[in-house]
DNA sequence: TTAATAATCGTTAATTTGACGTTTAATTTA
DNA sequence: TAAATTAAACGTCAAATTAACGATTATTAA
């Protein structure tokens, strides 16, 4: 047996390629789901609308450079940040092969505040109203909302958008627009309820009806406890229709 | 606006690194889960357990590589293989840093076919009983698991592992071994007919027990088409108890 | 004071789940 | 040859969930 000691060992003969992380961010203001993208001030694709993402660093791991990413562009950490996929068409860059691994993170648009930067100029965007995107991020983009879709029908992610108050109503309107489909509020009620993740605070919003909505908050230690099970908030998403 | 032509934009200063593609490969016998491995006869590592893996070649996609890596090895094409996420700990591999994107597939050891090589010995193991692996391939093993065990509580994957023709017994066993518990029979047979994805033959296996179980082939129509829908083979994994 | 309306509570039938009882087909044993 | 055995298959039932609605209520605006 060869015991070759490990300086001896080379991978010669083999590819590098460059390592970048794209991050599908999208926000909730309390009314409207929305992509934040940023309208690029370098090249490549100088002038054109992309995802934010950025080059792997020598000693960073690939979630300590999504972590990276969303902080420079939003100024926020400890956010929901996931993993989407990676992706490695040799073509997806015409400048130098790059495999993106693309995060997908979930912010209420409340605690974003606009980091200034010369480099680039973000924006957020209506979900159907977001321009087209260089290289494959507008197939991210798509990804990532099926990845939502399937999440969201299970598990609490979009309380994730949520502000720290909030109402039932409120929820219920974000859920129609990921599914691109109106919900039944009666049972929806029933079923946020049923989950016991929220908390009824006294006070109620007036601005959307004159009855008024009561406001909640989302009970963190039930929602860490019950995050991974199935809660079935859409048992069916096939059913439903737009 | 400068309009650089493409030739001339580079991404200069950034660290260019290896990206690999690592396999999780699931074999069922009709009567075992099983996962293939390999003694390495090749640097680093030589002479221990790991998953089969390799480089991504320079013209190669991610989905291409992880599927010429799997008919290295099984000499198996067409058969489920899905990302299952991509490693970047900048010292993951002692060697030189490397990007990894595991893959997990899931094939019927009856059709699998022992591939002779020199660079190494490949084998099956129970999950129990497979040796520790290099780097944070058992890591990587452990989250193939758990995709596994989320994804068959809701979708009929753990079909892919099934001969072409098996009993309904012969499925819940497999059910038994991927959530470690004891499923009730009676409640199982009822839930996957109530899938109609089965095709019920004449035949019978006697091989365990007196009366014999019917043989069944799947719907392969039927299963494409309801594979995206929740069909919930197992409602609630927390229930199950070991 | 009344009309209007979103928010909330309630009802009902159909379906699904979880737990468990019973029958059956075929082999093995007596 | 009859009886015992046993996994496979079929059946039952209460509780929970789902889907589709109806009815009430709190508040504001007319």
């Amino acid at each position: 047996m060869t015991n070759d000691p490990l300086n001896m060992i080379t991978y010669s003969d083999q590819v590098r390629v460059l390592v970048a992380v794209d991050c599908i961010i999208f926000g909730f203001d309390g009314d409207q789901l929305q992509i934040l993208l940023i309208k690029r001030g370098f090249q490549p694709a100088k002038d054109q609308w992309s995802l934010m993402g950025g080059f792997v660093g020598k000693k960073e791991t690939l979630d300590g450079a999504a972590e990276r990413i969303l902080f420079e562009l939003t100024g926020l950490k400890d956010v929901y940040l996931e993993q989407l996929s990676a992706y490695g068409n040799p073509e997806r860059d015409p400048i130098e092969r790059t495999v993106s691994v693309a995060y997908f993170a979930l912010i209420d648009i409340n605690t974003y505040k606009t980091q200034i930067s010369d480099r680039y100029h973000a924006e957020w965007f209506l979900i159907n109203e977001a321009p087209s995107l260089i290289f494959d991020h507008n197939n991210m983009v798509e990804e990532a909302q099926k990845r939502i879709r399937y999440k969201a029908a299970l598990h609490p992610i979009l309380f994730e958008l949520m502000p720290t108050k909030f109402t039932i109503p409120q929820l219920q309107n974000l859920y129609e627009q990921v599914y691109n489909a109106k919900i039944d509020n009666r049972n929806f009620i029933r079923k946020v309820n049923s989950t016991d993740l929220l908390i009824k605070l006294t006070e109620k919003d007036k601005s959307s009806s004159k009855r008024g909505a009561f406001y909640y908050t989302l009970d963190k230690t039930k929602y860490k406890a019950k995050f991974q099970s199935f809660l079935n908030f859409i048992p069916n998403p096939e059913n439903l229709i737009s």
